[in-house]
DNA sequence: TTGAATTTTATAAAGATTCAAAATATAATA
DNA sequence: TATTATATTTTGAATCTTTATAAAATTCAA
């Protein structure tokens, strides 16, 4: 993903692209990993040594509430993060700790039932990954 | 739940029936409220002036292993224990901060794909009850 | 270029969880 | 019953993630 793009992106929601934020979504959307806020920090620490978690903390609230990323709560301990804010489900690898994404069909998802109002689903499965089973 | 059936189950389970593990397990299975460790702490400390906190992580992660309670993230800052073990969705309101359960159709649930084993299915839906509604 | 608003940074504080060791309770054996 | 071994609980400190606060730096517009 060019820059150029990711700036549009930015201000197409209203967010001031500023340097780390550009860098925190440029490096979202090309993992697949799921980041922790750690993960990012140490990622990005050696091409911005000034960077503070607190920046990233702000700023992936800040894309969250944008809806330009989505919270992963599938780990007990820390926030994961995922570019992809359509619906789709998580997968986890218990034995080699990864976070897989895999589609699902949105008409077959269960339902709360009448009445409720529905703002965000989250579907998680845990298990052996196919590389970890051999 | 009369404790001599708390009892019995503990040791169905290889679980040796203390009094703190029978008081826990008593309250986790009583309540619908999905309660956290400061949560149930806080309800049995009358009863049980001596207990720590460290006894109910203790205890909770032993039930989470023998499959006699299940580990919720629905939060992103504390765990959430719930007694019922057979699958089913978790709703929480946004507004009143409650975690319900609702039935979910096993048949139908999204599988991450071939190769993939699945120990552990999650449903999480965000949004706002009917009570706060209105 | 100046000044106000925003963003970033550094530091501290809070909250949840874990660790290690001592104290207590339970079970097994003599 | 007394003794010993084992399991459980408690305590207090340590760690880890996240949040709060305020100062410093940066950006933007006049």
């Amino acid at each position: 993903m060019i820059m150029k793009n990711v700036k549009l992106l930015l201000e197409s929601k209203n967010i001031r692209p500023s340097f780390q934020r550009l860098k925190i979504y440029k490096l979202l959307a090309e993992t697949k990993e799921h980041p922790s806020v750690e993960t990012i920090y140490n990622e990005l620490k050696e091409e911005i040594p000034s960077l503070s978690k607190m920046t990233i903390y702000n700023t992936l609230e800040l894309f969250v509430e944008k809806k330009l990323a989505r919270l992963i709560t599938i780990e007990e301990n820390e926030a994961r993060f995922d570019a992809i804010t359509t619906i789709h489900g998580h997968f986890k690898c218990t034995k080699c700790g990864r976070i897989l994404d895999f589609p699902i069909d949105e008409s077959l998802l269960p339902n709360p039932g009448n009445g409720f109002t529905v703002n965000d689903v989250d579907f998680f499965v845990r298990g052996i990954c196919p590389g970890c089973r051999n």
